[in-house]
DNA sequence: GTTGAGCGTT
């Protein structure tokens, strides 16, 4: 993307990054390549860059080929006015993936039960807030496979539950799952053709219709607001499924 | 069009 020619993450394992702090959000990887390229052999050059809209994060990364040239970029860079800003140059603390680093080289791969270190990033933003506000609740919950499975097993349990009482609600909660999961990028791509789409379908001004009927044919059902009401539906009172009643309802 | 502590992509 940022890079001079190159897809991917080059060999970093014999170069030495570096962090550029407070750089403009309009300054590029070609507006500092001929900065630091003074200095020293300038390996590759990549800014973070937001995957929605595509502005610079504000910062980058300068890999050098050596130690000794990096060290001096950063003793002669930082602090240098670049686009009217002082910028800060510094060197990398970790890695892509959070791998340790010591003076912009990594020195160890990445400990895969302690890669949360990078938890000293709150990244409180406005536009984080902001897009984290529109998508209620942020996707960084992938702690670990173990959980997320788990849950899922759970919503089968209640699918194959629901489905031998009622078919009507299971597509639906399905379906509330699944956009619920993780509509980072998908919703709003997805939107700009579902929102035509249902427009034309379901209602010529409104989509609401479509939600509201969902929990009204719920409720009609007994789903959850009335759990006695699930009794009386297919399955008749029993005080040995009350407790797994109250569990599932959750 | 905005903002400003921080640690990164195929």
């Amino acid at each position: 993307m940022s890079h001079f020619g190159r897809s991917g993450p080059p060999d970093i394992t014999d170069t030495y990054s570096l962090l550029v702090l407070n750089i403009t959000f309009r300054t590029s990887a070609d507006d500092l390549f001929p900065l630091f390229d003074k200095y020293g052999k300038v390996v590759d050059i990549f800014i973070p860059r937001d995957r929605r809209t595509g502005d610079s994060r504000g910062f980058a990364f300068v890999r050098y080929k050596y130690a000794d040239e990096a060290q001096k970029a950063v003793d002669r860079l930082d602090g240098r006015v670049v686009d009217g800003r002082e910028i800060t140059v510094q060197f990398a603390k970790y890695g892509p993936n959070a791998e340790k680093i010591q003076k912009g080289r990594i020195i160890e791969p990445v400990p895969r039960s302690r890669n949360r270190s990078r938890s000293r990033s709150p990244r409180r933003r406005y536009r984080d807030d902001h897009y984290r506000d529109r998508d209620h609740r942020r996707r960084s919950r992938s702690r670990s496979g173990e959980r997320y499975e788990r849950e899922r097993d759970r919503g089968k349990d209640r699918y194959s539950c629901r489905r031998s009482r009622s078919h009507n609600a299971s597509p639906d909660y399905s379906k509330g799952r699944g956009r619920g999961r993780y509509d980072d990028e998908r919703q709003s791509s997805s939107r700009s053709f579902d929102s035509p789409s249902s427009q034309r379908s379901l209602s010529p001004h409104k989509v609401s219709p479509a939600r509201g009927e969902s929990p009204n044919r719920r409720s009609h059902d007994g789903r959850s607001p009335t759990p006695r009401n699930a009794s009386s539906l297919g399955r008749p009172a029993t005080h040995t499924r009350s407790p797994r009643n109250s569990d599932v309802d959750e």
